[in-house]
DNA sequence: GCCAACGTTGGC
DNA sequence: GCCAACGTTGGC
């Protein structure tokens, strides 16, 4: 299986690059969205390259990169009555969220805006470039990570 | 803080 | 199964 790569949103008032940066590893609980989840559960695979969006951010965009870290495996958040993400309706024999962990790559030396992502040739097909589009996990193809790596001016 | 766009819920 | 109402996301 070639690597894959992808882009995972966090708002960094949330939990920003900076602090996956410190903690090095942490686990991607709380998507309650079917096709996250599904890829997560279904697609990612150790190794595989992620793109770390900052969103409702000043300004938003590309903050660095991390790397899948884990097979997915149920988020506990889901069977926490006291946790926000709980879904009552998910049992442990059966769960309905995944998630995976994330291991911290690198930071860019400059976040990549948003802004600077538009209008670019060959990303135009970014489900993130897509009028309203909400999706907290997405894929990223290899040519779209090779000319972001670029605008960023890292190496992988 | 506003609000457009989207996904989900629930009445019918 | 339709679709209006609602809650959430996320750029601005």
């Amino acid at each position: 299986m070639a690597k894959q790569y992808w882009l995972m949103k966090s708002e960094p008032d949330v939990y920003s690059i900076d602090d996956l940066a410190r903690e090095k590893k942490t686990y991607w609980d709380g998507v309650r969205n079917y096709q996250a989840r599904n890829f997560m559960r279904d697609k990612m695979k150790i190794g595989d390259g992620i793109f770390y969006y900052h969103s409702n951010a000043e300004p938003s965009g590309i903050a660095g990169i991390a790397k899948v870290a884990s097979q997915s495996y149920p988020d506990p958040s889901q069977f926490d009555p006291k946790d926000v993400h709980y879904d009552p309706d998910s049992k442990k024999d059966s769960p309905v969220w995944y998630l995976v962990d994330i291991q911290f790559v690198q930071k860019f030396p400059k976040l990549l805006p948003l802004e600077a992502l538009k209008g670019v040739k060959g990303l135009e097909k970014m489900p993130l470039l897509q009028r309203g589009q909400r999706l907290s996990v997405q894929p990223v193809s290899e040519s779209e990570w090779k000319m972001i790596l670029k605008l960023a001016n890292v190496k992988d």
